[in-house]
DNA sequence: TTGCGTGCAAAGGTTTTGCATGGCA
DNA sequence: TGCCATGCAAAACCTTTGCACGCAA
């Protein structure tokens, strides 16, 4: 998995640098390709797949699945963020789609309880809660 | 989402009747078809789509997501788990695909702790866990 | 110089959509 | 009769691969 030749290439710092500068958002490819397009940078999309790909086997960046029919969307994990432990929960709206991001201890707990009790070790990465927003629940 | 309208056709019934012959398996739209296929009966690939898209709305079927460049799987939901008092909840391997039902009242209270302290309003027979089971996390 | 990095174009695979036809009620 | 269902073909979409060229070390 861990690929440990690695050049240090423009597309690679600049990748980096602006992974960083969006902590705590999350991002897809097309979301990345924009922004660089936007500032007149030039990197492929290729590039940036297989920087993200490399960057998730190494634990520096996590990929979400939504959707089987939605873009991954990619996060940049800080060393804070490794040393809690914390990983972000999502719930989906059915009716409206809204995504809502969530860090909650109380959560994090549904890890622990699920290992301790149930023997089932969680994966937050692909998990997606599913149920109505406050907005569509009181339609 | 919920579609009021709905005429029984062959396809409709078919397929009803093929999820629920299948019932504990998790299917992909392709082994749907290779089913009617080969044995005999033509229904297509549209078709199956759309009828799925209608299940999973009215939670007869759930949908699970794998990973997210494969074929997504879907499966049926028996009667009895919907009328079971407590809700379902559903713990699938990412590794071996072992779909675990579990009903449990401390994770009962995750909906309400959404409820409460979210205000999302979790419908538990479309939320799939997505982790590693006993069995593949020790190997 | 060596070998990885880059990025275009093309392929691959899943899912959705347009549209004319067929079938239920 | 009115509307929904069907299914083919095509489009849409995300992601990966092939390959020639560029660039870091």
């Amino acid at each position: 998995m861990n690929n440990k030749n690695s050049y240090n290439t423009k597309q690679k710092k600049e990748l980096a640098d602006y992974l960083m500068s969006v902590k705590g958002e999350h991002v897809t490819v097309n979301d990345i390709c924009e922004h660089f397009k936007s500032k007149g940078i030039s990197i492929g999309m290729t590039t940036v797949y297989r920087h993200l790909e490399r960057m998730v086997d190494d634990g520096l960046v996590n990929k979400y699945i939504i959707d089987s029919n939605s873009p991954a969307c990619f996060e940049y994990v800080s060393e804070e963020t490794h040393q809690h432990e914390h990983s972000c929960f999502h719930c989906k709206c059915d009716k409206c789609g809204k995504l809502i991001h969530l860090h909650c201890d109380d959560l994090e707990s549904i890890k622990t309880h699920l290992a301790d009790e149930h023997h089932f070790y969680l994966n937050p990465f692909k998990t997606v809660f599913y149920g109505l927003c406050e907005d569509c629940r009181t339609e």
